[in-house]
RNA sequence: GCCGAAGUGGCGGAAUUGGUAGACGCAGCGGAUUCAAAAUCCGCCGCUGGUAACAGCGUGGGGGUUCAAGUCCCCCCUUCGGCACCA
């Protein structure tokens, strides 16, 4: 029995009914059930920054889409929600706000927490989990020391950015134009130890099992295996004259190892310190190079620099003397900290040579035949010359007969070699997990015994800006080792760390025995699908993947892979607006503090403020962003149009992995359409004959039109939600078939019958959308079971069956007519039909029909000249 | 610099396997309703020419393959994401 629905859509009523009766009947919570398939779906969880951005509505809209369409597939949906706790933001507002970073994250939890629930997200919060809790770092902490059993884990120097006025280390985004975002100091790169973990280790296998992914998208599986890196070259042993040590290098093209003519090696490598003794020139060279940000991308741009040492290695078949130059593209931390430089066929030891006017000398003449060895490095193979008894051979001919003959002498070996560096996970930081070492007095590091863990990390501190509380205070630091003196270590891990399992941990968030229960992991793991921003999609998407190979051979969980199938989206995007003063300062103006002017064909033509009715100048479309005070914030808009508006829109406006850009206006359209729902619906439950005759073989063709219409689009619904995730397409198929049931009449019983058919269809297909106004004209069409469990509408494959299809026929590739033939019409019958068409004749007329081609049920297309 | 994407009407986007370019929405324009406005409903809406029928042009730029290219190939431009301590 259908119920009447009052007057007017009114979201605000609406949402909060349906939320308190989710909330009530506990919907979300779920439990291993061996009886149903399992869906595991998981949104990349947010940094609990104060509140929600677009990019997390954007996000979350997304994930739970996913889920309510996967539970009405009757699947056993999981669905959890969680805080990345740790990280830096939470240090820098405790300075501001002069709080604790532990009071500023617990409050901005319990603030957005309260936000997701405000816009219907179907999350099981039994499982909610936040990573700076000691429950959750503990097990963390505990798997670190059997990765140190393991022989996974080990310490070395390595590189930081170095405030000398703060007495810090800073971040390499508090790194600005190479001096410190607080003091304004210069920044210097020092060495300190710090713990690593060794990925290198399963490299291999995170490159191999990439072909196992076959859910993600093929773009991020190809910026991993470039990240991993793996080559195979040639590690060759230079002897230096008048040392002992030898200068070992690695090279992938052993084949232009006779076009060597210098050697580079890194600032802090030993020869280089060893030369800087006793040269005060070299020594001050060295100095300066402490002040190069060793970040990649600074590398690749930063002008090319150099001093020659003085020291000489010796060519390892030439016999040869070659020059050893310090240079600034050379790190210590990757390799060995020295490159053997082939200026002819490598760009940038050309780059280097010709700035320092060292030698280039051609090994390789290239398979074209092309390239000009004076204006740029010539990298493509082809065959060996000026190397004497290798000449004449292709390049991968010498490849091998050079890694041969270096092996004979003993002075080199063929190496698979990965670009991919072990995991760095030290910070000096203290908003983060201790890391559960303790060093002893005789310096050695051994890890915290189990039943000492979790290594506490103290919450009610005071931040001063510079030295970590815990690095500042003796207290925390001592402890004993076997009754002997010892002291904690105070960096804290890599936030990346506890991103890296929480997918695992979801599965027995509560359980206390250990870091997982390996029955819930393993009824839940792997997650079925898993979506997040494509700014993850190294090094976050890669640690993870690493972590549950780790996991994996700690006997935890059972499978290679963490999540199957992986969807990455678009950021968001806003207007941008801003006014420039005199002195060149720029000003922005949110977007809702501008009103826009539009010329007659709805082109912008001038943009001003409200405020001062002056205009303002148009900054583009921009991610949204405090910096370009273009953010736009969900709670406005959730308070003003209801959550199922804010999350049409963002699935409508364009595809997932897209940038989204937001509309006000564009909003609007979304609202209109939900009325549009609501008033169709409420006319049908309001019209005064509610009789239905669902014998379809009764239907006029009007009536059969329509119908077709209608499991046209469950067809296309289901495939869009599905298997292509075009969300946006599947909604505009929506709109529709919205457009179409307006038209209708609901004179006879038949007609009815359609409707009803039409409209239970259309209310289950929007619910992952619009949960809370489905859910209210489900119970207005009168059904009495849960929409969130309503078997999602199956198409009727009679219903889809036409009687004519339309034909577009063309003359040498132009359209010339449309016509429509039987829908069982043979090639002969579209082909005379096609050429009784008078647009079609005048066309061919007075040529010659050299071919006609037809594409069954599509097009015809006549070539004629 | 290196790796990975994207570029289609005034705007967001659609075209899923090489086969009608512009679905759906927004903005705009015209009309109905209204005392009036909002809301709602109906119609038009790539550019150029034409009263129209229709024709020519058109998917960042240049070349190519094909009966047929937004889609495939080569070169280039612009914008965005990542580059190992933002998350």
């Amino acid at each position: 029995m259908s119920k009447l629905l009052s007057e007017q859509y009114d979201p605000a009523e609406i949402e909060a009914k349906v939320q308190a009766r989710w909330e009530r009947d506990k919907v979300f919570e779920v439990t291993e059930d061996p009886s149903k398939e399992k869906f595991y779906c998981l949104s990349m969880f947010p940094y609990p920054s104060g509140k929600l951005h677009m990019g997390h509505v954007r996000n979350y809209t997304l994930g739970d889409v996913v889920s309510r369409f996967q539970r009405s597939q009757g699947k056993n949906v999981l669905q959890p929600m969680g805080w990345d706790a740790f990280g830096l933001p939470a240090e820098n507002a405790a300075i501001q706000n002069k709080t604790a970073p532990a009071k500023w994250t617990y409050q901005n939890i319990d603030y957005m927490r309260q936000q997701l629930k405000s816009l219907g997200f179907g999350y099981d919060w039994s499982r909610e989990v936040a990573t700076c809790t000691p429950e959750y770092y503990r097990w963390e902490q505990w798997f670190f020391t059997k990765l140190y059993e393991k022989g996974l884990v080990y310490k070395k120097n390595a590189t930081v950015n170095w405030d000398p006025v703060d007495q810090t280390v800073l971040a390499n985004e508090q790194v600005i134009d190479g001096r410190g975002w607080r003091s304004g100091a210069k920044v210097e790169q020092k060495e300190i130890p710090q713990w690593f973990i060794k990925i290198t280790a399963y490299a291999e296998e995170l490159l191999n099992d990439l072909d196992q992914l076959e859910g993600w998208p093929e773009q991020v599986k190809t910026m991993q295996r470039n990240w991993i890196g793996r080559s195979e070259g040639v590690e060759i042993d230079f002897s230096v004259v008048d040392d002992a040590q030898q200068l070992t290098v690695y090279t992938t093209r052993p084949d232009t190892l006779f076009g060597v003519t210098y050697m580079a090696v890194a600032a802090q490598h030993p020869l280089a310190q060893k030369a800087a003794a006793s040269n005060p020139e070299l020594a001050a060279f060295i100095d300066e190079l402490k002040n190069t940000k060793m970040a990649e991308a600074e590398l690749a741009t930063a002008e090319k620099r150099g001093m020659d040492t003085g020291i000489r290695a010796v060519h390892p078949l030439t016999g040869e003397q070659i020059p050893i130059w310090v240079a600034n593209f050379v790190l210590m931390d990757y390799g060995s900290g020295a490159v053997m430089a082939v200026p002819a066929h490598d760009e940038r030891d050309w780059e280097f040579a010709t700035a320092y006017q060292l030698p280039i000398k051609p090994v390789i003449e290239p398979a074209s035949g092309e390239g000009d060895i004076s204006q740029a490095a010539i990298t493509e193979k082809g065959t060996v010359i000026n190397s004497e008894g290798f000449n004449g051979l292709s390049s991968a001919a010498a490849f091998d007969a050079i890694a041969d003959k270096l092996a004979e002498l003993g002075i080199g070996r063929r190496q698979v070699n990965y670009r991919l560096r072990d995991w760095g996970v030290s910070r000096q930081r203290y908003w983060g997990a201790p890391i559960p070492m303790l060093n002893l007095a005789n310096g050695e590091s051994v890890p915290v015994p189990a039943d000492q863990l979790p290594v506490q990390l103290p919450e009610d501190v005071v931040m001063d800006g510079n030295q970590s509380p815990i690095k500042a205070d003796p207290q925390w630091r001592q402890t004993t080792y076997n009754g002997e003196p010892a002291e904690h270590e105070t960096d804290t891990f890599d936030t990346f760390m506890e991103s890296s399992w929480y997918y695992a941990r979801y599965c027995s968030a509560n359980f206390e025995q250990g870091m997982l229960n390996p029955d819930q992991a393993n009824y839940w793991l792997p997650v079925d699908q898993y979506i997040g921003g494509i700014e993850h999609a190294i090094l976050h998407l890669l640690y993870s993947r690493f972590f549950h190979k780790l996991l994996r051979d700690t006997g935890l969980v059972a499978s290679d892979e963490p999540f199957k199938r992986l969807l990455t989206q678009g950021m968001v995007l806003a207007d941008s607006y801003f006014r420039e003063d005199e002195s060149g300062k720029i000003t922005w103006y949110s977007p809702l503090e501008v009103e826009v002017e539009r010329d007659d064909k709805g082109r912008m033509s001038r943009a001003i403020l409200r405020s001062d009715g002056q205009p303002v100048e148009y900054g583009g479309m921009t991610k949204m962003s405090k910096s370009k005070n273009n953010g736009i914030d969900p709670q406005v808009m959730i308070d003003k149009y209801g959550a199922d508006t804010v999350r049409l829109f963002m699935m409508f406006a364009a595809p997932p992995e897209a940038t989204l850009e937001w509309s006000d206006s564009g909003v609007e359209g979304a609202q209109r359409f939900l009325r549009r729902v609501y008033r169709l619906v409420a006319d049908f439950v309001a019209y005064p004959e509610q009789d239905c005759d669902s014998d379809w073989s009764k239907l006029t063709d009007q009536q059969q039109d329509l119908r077709r219409a209608v499991h046209r689009t469950i067809q296309k619904v289901t495939d869009d939600f599905g298997r292509r995730q075009h969300f946006n397409t599947a909604i505009a198929a929506i709109m529709e078939l919205l457009n179409s049931l307006q038209k209708a009449s609901l004179a006879t019983a038949s007609d009815r019958a359609v409707m009803k058919e039409a409209l239970d269809a259309l209310v289950v297909m929007l619910a992952p959308v619009t949960p809370h106004l489905s859910e209210v004209l489900w119970q207005a069409l009168g059904h009495q079971d849960d929409i969130n469990f309503a078997p999602w509408p199956s198409f009727d494959e009679a219903a889809l069956v036409e009687t004519s299809i339309l034909i577009v026929v063309q003359v040498n590739g132009k359209v010339r007519a449309k016509i429509t033939v039987p829908a069982d019409a043979d090639e002969a019958t579209v082909k005379a039909i096609a050429h009784q068409d008078e647009n079609v004749t005048r066309f061919i007329a007075e040529k010659t029909i050299r071919k006609e081609i037809y594409v069954p049920g599509k097009l015809y297309n006549i070539v004629a000249n």
